[in-house]
DNA sequence: ACCACGAGTTGATCTATGTCAAGCGTGTGG
DNA sequence: CCACACGCTTGACATAGATCAACTCGTGGT
């Protein structure tokens, strides 16, 4: 981890940016719209910025301005404890949106950073609420997006609360699965951009835990795992692990 | 409280002015609104009802419609898993809205019921985002509300995945206490609305280890109890607990 | 007012996962 | 392109909390 806390800036460069014709619209928060309130989107997002791998987008602490569009590359959020204890909240990829936390308070209640390489498009938030205000589809889609968000809490608070080791591991592999097939990738076939110890964070688990829990797996011929390459084998074997259990 | 659940007949008017004259206004829904714009809230919400414990106030899978404010009473949110387990996702009092996670697919993906008889205000989500296109402060009020969900959900997460049982029973009370605080009632002496099973269920532990966690703080002096009725006799020493872990 | 059953407590034991430790291999940065 | 640090795996052991069980209490419903 020390490698990542060192970078205060994130390279800046500024480039101009059209929902209009990146492929993401569809997942992200044009989704739905007309080609005219598309076009409408666009005037109010005029920064795209790199973050490098390992670059924080913004703090816990930090003061809320924008929210911000995920173009490519993957992120990761996560919430401190003052003794140093962390959970990770969620991983994030092309076209979901980071930083709702901040609205509520004006400031960011979580950190985010960069797992590889990525690039992000500034909706600041004012703007976003003034165009919201016109565009009732924009206005109800945004509403569904952060709804979205809370149905998904609720999913990670069942499975922090109530799941076994590998019924936890089953279902992060099985969601990391459905968002790249939704993306148009493998839905058998991935890399993992996080380690075992920030899936562990984000499942409740030690990193030794993880670990096990892949082993059998692919013991089990459930999966195929080397490294960070993930192969899932058997599907509905994955799926087995959730339902019958008594 | 007692006037709100009496059997009497209110006038149509008196319902229709709801937020007006309801003295939850500054922790509810109108937070923030000018008398004027109040009024405009006023008009969207025409339906007040009663739910009786142990009703549902709705269901996983039902239509959503309406976001509800609470405006006497105690909730409790869960999800299910097939196989029977559940997991309290949240305990609601005055004040606070329900129905949140509804937006994202027009259907609710929780349940939830009365801990105790309660009222409720429908507030239709259609009529909300209408009003909300008009009045800006309603329209952020609304986002923040809804970012505040996720925040505490983030809490949430945290505390299933880092903390252990004390920990968790700790911070369970302590936020209690300071939401009966934010209501005008004491923050040291207050009842419990939901059985030790609900607590453990929202705390992602047994109620066996609820009701020894309890008995551990009592025996250290922290609290007394005596079934539903908790007293916190000694606050930071409760608020130590989380602090001081290694 | 009373009774019965749900809610809570407490003890004894079990187990899934955490902890500690040692060694390996791979991919990243210099 | 190479080296080594970091990430990962695996084993042995420890433990927090789950499970099972027996008993008490108190409260809501008739």
């Amino acid at each position: 981890m020390s490698r990542f806390t060192s970078s205060v800036d994130m390279s800046l460069s500024a480039i101009k940016t059209a929902c209009s014709n990146c492929n993401l619209r569809e997942l992200c928060l044009p989704f739905g719209l007309s080609d005219q309130e598309v076009a409408r989107v666009d005037e109010l997002i005029n920064v795209r910025k790199r973050v490098k791998r390992g670059e924080n987008l913004y703090r816990a602490g930090s003061t809320f301005e924008s929210i911000y569009a995920i173009r490519t590359g993957f992120f990761k959020t996560y919430v401190l404890l003052e003794d140093g204890r962390d959970q990770v909240t969620g991983f994030q990829m092309a076209g979901e949106l980071l930083g709702l936390d901040g609205i509520s308070t004006e400031r960011h209640s979580c950190n985010a950073v960069a797992l590889e390489d990525s690039e992000v498009c500034f909706i600041p938030f004012v703007r976003l609420e003034e165009v919201s205000r016109e565009i009732q589809t924009l206005q109800h889609h945004f509403h569904k997006v952060m709804s979205r968000e809370i149905v998904r809490d609720h999913g990670v608070m069942l499975l922090l609360g109530t799941m076994r080791a590998e019924e936890r591991l089953a279902t992060f592999l099985l969601n990391l699965s459905q968002r790249f097939t939704a993306r148009g990738f493998s839905p058998a076939e991935f890399n993992l951009r996080m380690t075992r110890e920030e899936i562990g964070s984000y499942l409740g688990l030690k990193l030794e835990t993880v670990s096990r829990s892949f082993s059998r797996f692919q013991e089990e011929g459930l999966i195929s795992v080397q490294q960070k390459h993930i192969r899932i084998l058997n599907i509905s074997g994955l799926k087995n692990l959730l339902d019958h259990r008594k």
